[in-house]
DNA sequence: CTGGGGACGGGGCCC
DNA sequence: TGGGCCCCGTCCCCA
């Protein structure tokens, strides 16, 4: 299933410098270097690269087409309980999330993943016996070196990871507020912010601000005059890997799809 | 229709 | 080994 995070890992160790961005707001400053991106060149430049569509279709390749039985299962809305994780204990200030040059590797992979609304349905949260259970159980149940996870047909190489891949399922995290759960404490600030309207991410340009990173991220391509992604047609850039797929699907590059 | 913002997911890395 | 954070990405919605 190549999801988007399941191919990465591109620069390892050379991760590029995030203190640049700044974080006002907040205790923290911190300054992104992408704000400051150069122009002219219409294809690549040094912050940030500018990927070609040219190279896309290979490499879009949909779930289905490719590994179907990634999905992860349905979750378990049988038991629920009670949930000692909550907004509070996950605390409230600033959490991580980070705008930031591209890989260098114009490798994308684009694969549509499905989206739990905050529709009031609450999510089942397993008690921490039961997840203690289901990680005891799962090296039993793989084949030697693999994790399996028993909700999903995921497959880890490290307990550590299967433990942190079945916390997709039982969603430890609880939101006080609206009740809706994370897997991670972190999705839990995050979305604390949409209750409380914090936005400790500002762009250095306008003065925007945002409660995510990866919002800030985006954002500041805006104020980039080449974009990340590019047509490998017509040469125009995007802030956004979808707004090329809908340039490229909308007549433009035909050729190119 | 296009561009952008909001919200969020998950693997990997670091401590 | 586990938790926190980083990074990259997607989808939805709206102007």
């Amino acid at each position: 299933m190549p999801r988007s995070f399941l191919v990465k890992k591109y620069f390892a160790k050379q991760k590029p410098n995030y203190s640049e961005l700044v974080c006002h707001n907040d205790t923290s400053l911190e300054r992104y270097p992408l704000a400051e991106l150069p122009s002219g060149d219409n294809t690549c430049f040094t912050t940030g690269l500018v990927w070609d569509l040219s190279v896309l279709p290979a490499l879009y390749l949909p779930i289905s087409q490719t590994e179907p039985s990634a999905t992860p299962g349905p979750l378990d809305l049988s038991s629920p309980s009670s949930l000692s994780s909550s907004a509070s204990s996950c605390g409230e200030e600033d959490e991580g999330r980070t705008s930031d040059p591209p890989s260098p590797e114009p490798v994308h992979t684009y694969a549509p993943r499905q989206r739990m609304k905050c529709t009031g349905v609450m999510p089942h949260i397993s008690p921490p016996e039961e997840e203690e259970e289901e990680e005891r159980k799962a090296p039993a149940i793989a084949a030697r070196p693999a994790f399996l996870c028993k909700h999903c047909p995921k497959e880890y190489t490290s307990l550590g990871a299967l433990k942190m891949h079945i916390r997709s399922h039982t969603l430890p995290c609880v939101c006080t507020t609206c009740g809706k759960a994370f897997s991670r404490p972190w999705l839990l600030r995050g979305h604390i912010r949409t209750h409380t309207g914090e936005r400790p991410f500002s762009c250095t340009h306008c003065n925007r601000a945002f409660a995510d990173r990866s919002n800030l991220r985006a954002h500041l391509q805006t104020h980039a005059e080449v974009k990340k992604y590019q047509c490998g047609v017509c040469s125009r850039t995007f802030s956004r890997m979808s707004l090329l797929q809908k340039h490229s699907s909308s007549g433009c590059c035909s050729s190119a799809v």
